[in-house]
Order: C-alpha cells, then structure tokens, then sequence
DNA sequence: TACCTGCATGAAATA
DNA sequence: ATTTCATGCAGGTAA
C-alpha cells in the first residue's frame, strides 16, 4: 500500500470516516475505475491488518459463519472480497481454514488470480516479516517475528496505531532519509552486500528496516514441517503484519513512503495458493510478486518484478542450501545485447539503483552473484552517464551466460539469498510457443546468434538446468503476457534483423501496394483540393483486400473479377464488393453457380489474357522495356482515350476489356458519390461511353481536337525541331507550339529545385518517383507533370509510363477531365477550350493553353 | 583487423 | 514531456 503525506484533496474513502486529513494516506481496495480507495491512516491500517470490517462493518448485514471454524466472516462489502470463499457445496469458508485445510476451493486459481489488482500476490505461506529467517510453516518462530497464528482472523484486532509504531515508523523515516544523503547502501533492506549482523537482534525489538514487514516475499527454504504442499514462506507485500492478528500492535506498518506505488499490501488471500501438487509451478503460479523494497526512490516497473512459481522455488531450494532463504529482486529478459558477445547485461535501472550498492564512479564495483549451482562469478557493476542519468551494466557477463545456456529471450532472476546476503542469478529459459508474438522472441534468438530451446523443447541437460534455474513448465502464458508488455525482445522491431529473401519478399512495389489498398468501408472520404489536385481523405486508415480486375461489360457497365486462391479460377463479382485478402471459389456469394471450385470458369482463356495484359502487375509494367514499348503504350492509351472520349466507342464490344477507373486509383470504386467520382468522365467510368450529355459532348469535342492537334503537330514536327525543342528544354525555356507565344515551361526537378526553375536534368531517372517536374505556364496555375508525361507533351521522346501523381506524391488525385478553375456545372458552357484546359490521365494533370 | 570501451541516439515506455 | 534502455558506433587498443 502505497501512502503519501498528508493532503487536503484527499477524503477518506470509509463511509464511516471520511476524514478529511490524515497525517498519512493509505490505499486501500482496488476500485472498479482503476486505481485504489484512499484511506486515511487509521482506516488504511485497519486495512492493513484485516480488521477493517471488524471495526467499520460489525453492525452491517453480511456476516456469515465459516463453515470450518464457525467464525464470523463478512462477506458483503469489497474488503472482504478476498477474505473467504464461496464452498462448493454451500456456506462460506474464511481463508484460513481453507488453508490449514488445504481445501481447494471451487473457483480456480487462475480466476482469483486474475481478480486480483495486478501485482498481487497470492499467499502461499507463512507470513514472515523478517528476511533470513527461518520460519516453518505454521509455527511460531523468534518472538517479535510474525507468523502465521491459527487464530488468523479469528479475532478481531485493535487498531494497530500505537504510539510505538509511530515513533518506530519515524525513526526509520528519518533513518532512510539519513541514509540516502549519506550514500548508505539499502538503508531500509538488509543489505546484499554485508548488513552488519550485530544490528540484529532475535528480541523483540529489531531495526526498523527488519522490523518492516517487506514489501515481499520471502521464501524460506526450509520445507520440512509444511503441511501444505508448498514449502516456501512469503512474506506478503505488507500485509504480513495484518495478517497475524496478534502481533500487529507489535509491528509497525510498512514504510509507505519507499514502497513501490505499484505494489499492493492488500492482505493476500492465504486460500488461493492453496493447490494440489498438481498445480505446482503451473502457469497461474507465475503471478509477478513485486520485489523487497530496494533503497532507491525509483519505482520498480512491474515487469521487473519476480515472477517465480514455488516450483521453481522449490528446485532453487534443492540446488541450494536448505537452511537458507532466498528472496527474489527482480528479474530482466535478456535483450540481444546482453546475451550477445559484448558481455554487457543493461540492468533496469531502478533495480541496480535498490539492490545493488551505490556507486559514485563509473568504474563501478566488482560484484561477486553466485549461480544457483553455486559457482560464483564476478562481475563489474558500473554505469554510464546517460541523458542526466546513469544506465546500469554488468559487464563480464558471457561466461555466465553461456554457463546458463540463455539466450536472448531467456530471462535472469536476480535473487538475494539469505544468511549472507549473497546475490543469486538464476535464470529461465524462454518458452516456445506458436502465436504471433513467438516470433518475436525467435527472432530475438536469432539475432542472438542461437535457437531457443522452450521449455517444451529443451533437451533433457536444458529441462533439467531450466528446471533447477526456476523453469516451470507450462508458463507460456505469462511468459507471452509479459513479452507483450516488454520491450526489449520483439518490441525494438526496428533493429530486428531480416534475411535477405524476407526483405525481398517484403519488397512490394508502391504500385502493387497501392492496388491492394481500399478505403475503409466504413469511412467516407472527405475531398480536399490542393494544388488543382482533388484529394480524398478518410478518416479511417485504408485497408487491404484483394487485388481484382475491372473490366467493362458490353452495356457499359463495370464488371469485376475476382481470382479464386484454391483454384485460381477468375470469377465475376459484383462491382462494388471488396474482397478479403484470403478469397475462394465457396466465398462467391454471389453467383450460385460457381460458388465452388469445381464449377467452370465463366471467361475464356483468351478474355482471360486480356484482363490478365491489362491487370498485370505494375511492377512488372514498370520493369519493362521504357523505351519504344513504354512511348507505345502511352501513345496507345492517350490514342484509345482520345478514341474513346470521340468516339464514344465502347471498348467492350471492341474486344478490349477496358481497366475501369478504379484500376488506376483504387481508392474510388463504382459506386463511389465522392465529387471526383460524380465529376465528368474521363472516357471511361461515370457516364456511359454513349453518353450524349453536353458534359461528355464537350469533353469529347475537347479531346477530339486536342488529339488532331497534337497528331498533327507531331507528324509536321522535323526531327532538327525535336532537337531544337529538347536543346531549348535543357535552358529551361521551351518554344513549344503547344504552349502558345508567351507561354514557357520552368521545368523543376526535385523539390529543392523548386523555387529557381532549375533546368531539367536529363539524365534523371524517369524511374524515380521522386523527381518530379514542374510545369510552370505563365498564368501561373501550376500543374505536376512526371517527366514523361512532359516529354510525351512537349513532342520529346517518352521515357516511361506515365505515372500517376499519387506515385509521384504519394497522393491521390482527380480522375476526371475537367477544365481547370470551372466547376462541373460550367463545363456544359464550355464550348471550346480556349482557356485553359486540364487534361488529366491517371491523376496527372497538364495546364496548357493554346493548344 | 578484431575487439573493447564509452557515449550517443532514439524508440518505447512511463509520468 | 520525460525517462528508460537497447543498440549503434566512433575511437582506442590489442592481436
């Protein structure tokens, strides 16, 4: 339980109290919202020690006889949540009997375990408040010591706040403060490193740092008394005083001020460890248990926090001596650095800085660990300055490391062991397992330079070290959760390596990554105009789905085709759906007749190979061959735009399966309201190609002398005009016909370039989509051009395909033709394009004027 | 050239 | 916004 210092914003959270002011805040049960009640000291403590409900709730309804000891419990308000349970066959029983009973009760571990704040940790035995003492279960050790009484609860105590406390919580206040100015190391833990044993004493009265039950748990490693099936004794974090209803006036509470706010002094629920041999070291004992209270101020993020089963306990105590308790400090995961060559084991800082002794230099200190075998290594504790702060190593690690046989992935325990005060490494091994998140970790392990061998997996010498170094078999899930929640496996993906055919098989085109992309079903997009460029913008992020062929019907209308996984059969869907990534044959809803695999393909072969020529993939169209072939093809498609938009032909019944407008921007599909969409046609999509509406009559008429013009123009043009066009390009200043008397080209390449009108450099690379060209015309609408598409208009030689400006931006613009500053609605008024006219394929966009 | 050492960097976690 | 920490890397040193 965490506690601060007296302030007014605080209000007991006893209905009963409701204090206002206390010279200390305590937290009390774990509220729904999150978070924890505050109590006022006296109500904190009563918490504390259990007595909350004998003192608050005595004349509450809700009371109810254990069915063992026949004592009375409460059960009906939150802080006795954990304080009895539920019997299988009816009646209620209080913890403690459920314990001395080893009575399993009928909800599962797990469950209560999961029911608890996070953190928390279930009681498995003896309450023990003194680190190195050897406590039998159920017995009473040194006077002064707490131990779990069988009269546990049965009584109901006074309030523990007596004047001793107090002062003895003062002193040790004022000692911990001391301490920290001075440098003293663990001034409120037994120190690792040599607490002077003559500050013990076996009466009643002890130093403060021993008398404070410690906010963990120790595990003694005597075991020959249990009568229940662990043999470990915890100290509960804080609660060991309350627990032991007769020594409370004799303990003082937990130094609250240097407890981690993260660990919880709820009283545990002694009933919940309580479980058949079989349930040793399974996955629900791997509960983090929030360490001994450190001499640092820094909190100790839960994930350091110990997470060791009894089980694993039980081997440490096997392989150590067993007149000896040892208490876990915390554990790390090994990143790749530290189980890499380099020998350098970051450890978390808060944790060097509360169970490692203070350093002044960076140098640091050798520290002697030993290993739970008990070969003791030696190792340099240093930091390094870092960000105004320090970062803790060991250095000298790899031996020991690869004594263990960890890898990345694998976890160190550090662990104090007592009498001595000897540091203790254990470790255990990561588990393999199948899910996402495993690769993570093998991948850790193979940047680690080894495979990771799972407890499942472990050879007999591995299991059996695993299992001697605190390794439970079965801890996957935790050991999935906690590599969820840390960072240094898996998470710092950035530096994950990559074989080389992975990074291949990652290397996906724009293109191709651009077709697979749909807007999310779910959002509609809002348009933006920048740059005379219509933009789509979702709200949502776009999402994949798989890539499908538009084709146009004979009627015109659009027609989509789907290919089947199993059977690669192309089938027809409906325009407007968009398929998952994972598509077959059994998911075509929509046509009963070929809704299996069996079913005959509805294409011919040769309707096939066209979809497939006009389908293919972009990466492999820009691959091609970007001469002839490319000035082919872009002449091919401005002449059948052109042809189409004249003509009005429908492409169809030519034969020619027509790609519909959603093939070169994806984002809009059939259907689609968004104003590109309802915007004139550009040939192909909104209106039919038949249409005679005066806005695809005009648009017709435009292209129709827009194409005679420049077929004209480029049959007339000498080769020496060519020359003299491209010669007057390089200075930046092209006579073109096409650009009329007063109109120029400020060609710009880059953007760094953009300001100067920097001439064109010819030797870029039409291929990079990141050169751009600016077509800068006198009325200073400004236009994007890809290289080719300039050189394409200006009679040159075409490089590529054109692009279109979302490859060039990133961005996706307008489809449609529409004269430039007009509205759709003044183009019916548009006769001929005097001014200035956009001519728009693929979202690329030209102003020119005079054509 | 390989390894070591110490610091810097920046992503992720946390406050 | 701040802190933590995994890892990169430059400079130094040893082989």
């Amino acid at each position: 339980m965490s506690s601060s210092s007296s302030s007014s914003s605080k209000i007991c959270m006893n209905a009963l109290c409701g204090t206002k002011s206390s010279q200390q805040w305590k937290r009390g049960w774990p509220m729904k919202a999150g978070g924890f009640a505050t109590l006022c000291y006296p109500c904190g403590t009563a918490y504390d020690h259990v007595t909350y409900c004998e003192r608050f709730h005595l004349n509450e309804p809700g009371w109810r006889e254990c069915e063992f000891c026949k004592k009375p419990v409460h059960c009906g308000c939150v802080v006795s949540k954990y304080l009895h349970e539920y019997l299988d066959l009816g009646g209620i029983s209080c913890i403690k009997c459920i314990r001395a009973r080893g009575t399993h009760v009928s909800k599962p571990i797990s469950n209560y375990t999961n029911d608890l704040p996070n953190g928390f940790i279930p009681f498995t035995g003896t309450w023990h408040p003194v680190i190195g003492s050897r406590v039998n279960n159920g017995a009473t050790v040194d006077k002064g010591k707490l131990t779990q009484s069988s009269e546990f609860i049965d009584k109901p105590q006074p309030s523990p706040s007596t004047p001793l406390i107090s002062h003895q919580f003062k002193q040790d206040e004022n000692r911990l403060s001391s301490s920290k100015d001075s440098g003293m190391m663990f001034p409120n833990t037994p120190s690792l490193f040599g607490t002077p044993d003559n500050i013990r004493t076996d009466l009643g009265f002890k130093p403060p740092y021993e008398s404070i039950p410690k906010p963990s748990l120790n595990y003694s490693l005597s075991n020959s008394n249990n009568t229940l099936p662990t043999t470990k004794s915890f100290v509960s974090p804080s609660s060991g005083a309350g627990v032991d209803g007769r020594e409370l006036d004799k303990v003082p509470s937990f130094k609250q001020g240097q407890r981690s706010r993260l660990t919880f002094t709820k009283p545990s629920k002694p009933g919940l460890s309580i479980r058949s041999p079989s349930n040793k070291g399974s996955v629900d004992d791997r509960v983090p248990r929030p360490p001994v209270e450190g001499r640092g101020k820094s909190q100790l993020l839960p994930r350091y926090w110990p997470k060791m089963t009894e089980q694993e306990l039980l081997q440490i105590s096997g392989d150590l001596k067993s007149d000896c308790t040892i208490t876990p400090l915390f554990e790390k995961i090994l990143s790749a650095s530290d189980a890499g060559r380099i020998g350098r084991l970051v450890l978390p800082k808060a944790c060097a800085e509360a169970y490692f002794p203070a350093i002044n230099n960076s140098e640091g200190l050798p520290i002697r660990i030993q290993d739970i075998k008990g070969k003791e290594w030696t190792f340099q504790f240093r930091f390094w300055p870092n960000n105004n702060s320090r970062m803790y190593v060991l250095e000298g690690v790899t031996p020991c490391i690869q004594n263990m046989q960890l890898q990345a992935g694998d976890t160190v325990i550090f662990s104090r062991l007592n009498p001595g005060d000897k540091l203790v490494i254990g470790c255990r091994k990561a588990a393999v397992s199948t899910d996402t998140k495993e690769g993570e970790t093998a991948s850790a392990n193979s940047v680690a330079g080894g495979t990771s061998a799972g407890n499942g997996n472990l050879p007999t010498k591995n299991v059996e070290q695993s299992m001697a170094n605190g390794v439970a078999n079965g801890d996957q899930k935790p050991l999935i959760q906690e590599k969820k929640k840390s960072r240094n496996i898996g998470s710092k993906n950035k530096r994950l390596l990559m074989h080389n055919e992975d990074a291949m098989e990652l290397k996906v085109t724009w293109e191709e990554a651009h077709e697979l992309l749909r807007p999310s079903p779910n959002s509609n997009p809002t348009i933006s105009m920048i740059e005379d460029c219509e933009f789509e913008e979702y709200d949502e992020p776009p999402v994949f789905g798989k890539k499908t062929i538009f084709t146009m019907n004979a009627s015109g209308s659009q027609e989509q085709w789907g290919q089947c996984d199993n059977c690669s059969k192309w089938r027809r869907l409906p325009s407007d759906v968009l398929l998952p990534p994972k598509w077959t044959c059994s998911d075509n809803v929509w046509d009963p007749n070929r809704c299996t695999c069996s079913a005959p393909d509805e294409i011919s072969t040769k309707d096939l190979e066209r979809i497939l020529k006009f389908g293919k993939d972009p990466k492999k169209r820009k691959l091609a061959d970007n001469g002839k072939v490319a000035e082919e093809q872009v002449v091919s498609a401005l002449d059948a735009l052109a042809t189409a938009a004249v003509l009005g032909e429908n492409i169809g019944e030519l034969g020619e399966p027509s790609l519909g407008p959603t093939t070169k921007h994806p984002r809009h599909r059939p259907g689609c309201t968004c104003i590109v969409c309802i915007q004139p046609p550009s040939g192909k999509g909104k209106h039919k190609p038949n249409c005679l509406c005066n806005v695809c009559l005009t648009v017709r008429r435009r292209f129709k002398t827009l194409m005679l013009r420049k077929k004209k123009q480029l049959s007339d043009r000498e080769a020496e005009e060519a020359q003299k066009s491209l010669l007057a390009l390089t200075n930046g200043v092209v006579p073109d016909d096409n650009l009329g008397i007063s109109d120029q080209i400020e060609v710009e390449v880059g953007e760094s370039s953009s300001k100067g009108g920097q001439q064109l450099d010819l030797n870029c690379d039409p291929d990079k989509e990141d050169e751009m060209i600016m077509v800068n015309a006198t009325t200073n609408n400004t236009s994007q051009v890809p290289l080719e598409w300039q050189t394409v208009l200006t009679g040159l030689v075409p490089c590529s395909l054109p692009k279109s400006t979302s490859e060039i931006e990133g961005q996706t613009s307008t489809l449609s033709v529409a004269p430039a500053d007009e509205t759709v609605n003044q183009m019916d008024n548009v006769v001929e394009p005097k001014m200035d006219e956009k001519f728009v394929d693929d979202g690329v966009s030209v102003k020119q004027s005079g054509l």
